[in-house]
DNA sequence: ACGCTATTGCAAATGCATTCGCGTTTTGCT
DNA sequence: AGCAAAACGCGAATGCATTTGCAATAGCGT
């Protein structure tokens, strides 16, 4: 049976308090206001259970470890932003046409990911 | 200084045989066609140096490890295409519009990458 | 409030890609 | 051909992100 604790209420704060793709470091500091004990592991721990529960959903970039989002988020299709300075990830709503025009011949299209990368609003400012 | 050895010629014939990125055990395997005493150990060495050298550049997608190209592949804008059958990577030419529509306010682009995943030409015959 | 068991914190262990140490082999210059 | 330095092959070592074992803690049904 699952329980409702402290931490995993923390962490699933975190997300929607932040709005964007978290990683697994950058939810222990942020779980951490309200839980200061909280621990690396039982972010794992937590992170797991709720990808298996489709609560949450992976969110990989090239050559980084994965962050997280909320399902809700990932269920419409969309995109997302890396900041050079901030290294946080957005949301980007919204897609782009023509991206079959890019296949050679005999090639077959099944999925697509977009990375933006460039300055957030907040180190922008 | 720099030394022509049978195994650096190896690697950088088997980029230029695939045609497409490859990593490093990709390129061990291709390379053993013709020294089979081809250590992995080398390989790495090797890809550093000729990144350092700029004679190739790494390819990263999401969730995997580093792939490399040739610099001169490299040097026009392009993105790639990952098969989801043998896992093969292809480049991609051209691009698409648009994509500066998807930032929010307050955002600044600087850069992105494209990956189009699917059925590649071989997996698809 | 009590007790059962899921969950936690902590530190140690994994898994994996990549790197290093070192004795041996090659390369390229003379 | 002779040699010093660069490269190699091999196996062991790193670095990191992630996982796990275990004793202690804390939800939650009764």
């Amino acid at each position: 049976m699952q329980r409702q604790t402290t931490q995993r209420v923390a962490i699933e704060n975190a997300f929607t308090a932040a709005g964007r793709p978290l990683g697994p470091q950058e939810i222990l500091e942020a779980a951490r206001d309200e839980v200061p004990s909280l621990n690396l592991a039982t972010v794992y721990r937590t992170l797991k259970r709720m990808v298996d529960d489709r609560i949450l959903h992976p969110v990989e970039l090239p050559g980084e470890s994965p962050r997280y989002e909320l399902q809700e988020a990932a269920d419409k299709h969309h995109h997302h932003f890396r900041c050079r300075k901030c290294d946080a990830v957005f949301d980007l709503n919204g897609c782009v046409n023509g991206l079959s025009k890019l296949l050679p011949a005999g090639f077959q299209m099944s999925g697509h990911d977009i990375v933006i990368y460039g300055d957030c609003r907040a180190c922008n400012a």
